[in-house]
DNA sequence: CAGTCGGCTTGATATTAATCAGGTCAGTTC
DNA sequence: GAACTGACCTGATTAATATCAAGCCGACTG
């Protein structure tokens, strides 16, 4: 790694709460990767080696068993990944694939375990990290076994409006097959609950998506800040 | 609580890495409840008052929206619940009520908060602790979209035979109703499901089950480390 | 012992979502 | 500009699951 991008990886909101001294010992073995899209990252069932952190692009999480596939979570910049396989030394739970090109932090796995017993602030900061986590998981549980597929849909378009600023317009930052699969839908299904979301005044054109009637799609969506988070 | 409590408590395997002076802290100010079955114990949506340690009793973890209500996962004895939302001091996700009879340790958030601040060592088990949570909420997760009813039911059976000692043998825990919503499904979807696996060898009578041919249940079973664990 | 209550099962039906099989259309290639 | 490609949509069909409505049975109760 050059001197440059390890001044920029200093500075990661990661490290925050870590004495300067720790954040050093892991970066000194540590690789930034840049990755092409659709590229693996990690296969679940292999053994945690690097805890990941995304600097620039978007990663899906996905597992598949089987004959199926299902997408687990979306990560962007600043996020970083499979930390509970890493900080237990268990074996990865999750694949997960860049979706677009991807500069990646790697960190081995023993130097994190090395920081985190040396240092409490980042034992604090992994265990509130991993608490974050758990509760991220837990909504989307919810999420999945409480409601029908175009609830979810109608909630994404909710919260994901919001994100982007509440404009009521805004282009879907990844192919609607990964829209699906992050939905845990077909992607004939989703299509389809486009067609049925037009009756809310929902008007998807190509990449773009606008919900002209935000009350309507909240009355079918009923969000709720135990699944949806509060800011929705 | 009474004194001979207190030194019953205080050798619990949770708090193990944490300081005698930490732990009496906590303790200081924690009640020891018992609950008849039945009794909701927490709601979610609610602040994050106490964690909740499972000393007897099994509690069922639970969410409704709109009108449908899940079940999220089921505790034992030495569990402990909503550890994240009391860590990061945000309302509870999930509802909790108690299956059987349960007795249940109740220690205050913000005496939790403090000794995670003042004590590295209870810092990292609680990050250890919320690592683990996150993985089970992850395969659960898994558990759900990459299966069917009646895979999610085979992979109970074995699971729970190993739990039970791989006799091949076992009562159910708890009513089947519960099961049903623990593996997500209406009741009548597991009834036909047990009778679907007497093609397997898998005899159901009143509150036991028997299985004849674990290789035969494997089969359509298939478990896999990433969803069930190792140890199966 | 008859009554009844809850837990469970069974059958019929409705709803939801997945699958299969074309289509459409815009962008790219030759 | 014709052919191709990939992403998406549409329709028909099937599979999975939920719902509704009885019915069964064992346990308790008067």
């Amino acid at each position: 790694m050059r001197t440059q991008d390890i001044d920029e990886m200093r500075r990661l909101p990661f490290f925050r709460d870590v004495e300067a001294g720790n954040v050093d010992a892991m970066l000194r073995s540590a690789f930034l990767q840049r990755f092409p899209a659709h590229v693996e990252l990690v296969r679940d069932g292999e053994p945690a080696d690097f805890l990941h952190v995304i600097i620039e692009g978007t990663v899906e999480m996905f597992s598949g068993h089987r004959d199926r596939e299902t997408t687990l979570g979306v990560s962007g910049p600043g996020e970083s990944f499979i930390l509970a396989a890493v900080l237990l030394d268990r074996p990865y739970l999750q694949s997960a694939r860049a979706l677009s090109a991807a500069r990646i932090l790697m960190l081995p796995a023993d130097a994190v375990r090395q920081a985190f017993a040396a240092d409490a602030g980042f034992a604090r900061a992994l265990a509130a990290g991993t608490a974050q986590a758990y509760r991220g998981v837990v909504r989307e549980l919810k999420n999945q076994k409480l409601r029908s597929g175009l609830e979810r849909l109608a909630n994404w378009l909710l919260t994901h409006d919001v994100e982007c600023g509440s404009r009521g317009r805004f282009d879907f930052p990844f192919d609607k097959k990964v829209l699906a699969a992050r939905l845990g839908m077909a992607p004939e299904v989703l299509s389809r609950s486009f067609a049925a979301l037009a009756a809310y005044d929902v008007v998807v054109r190509g990449p773009s998506v606008c919900i002209n009637d935000v009350d309507a799609l909240r009355k079918l969506a009923r969000p709720s800040p135990t699944i949806d988070g509060t800011n929705i």
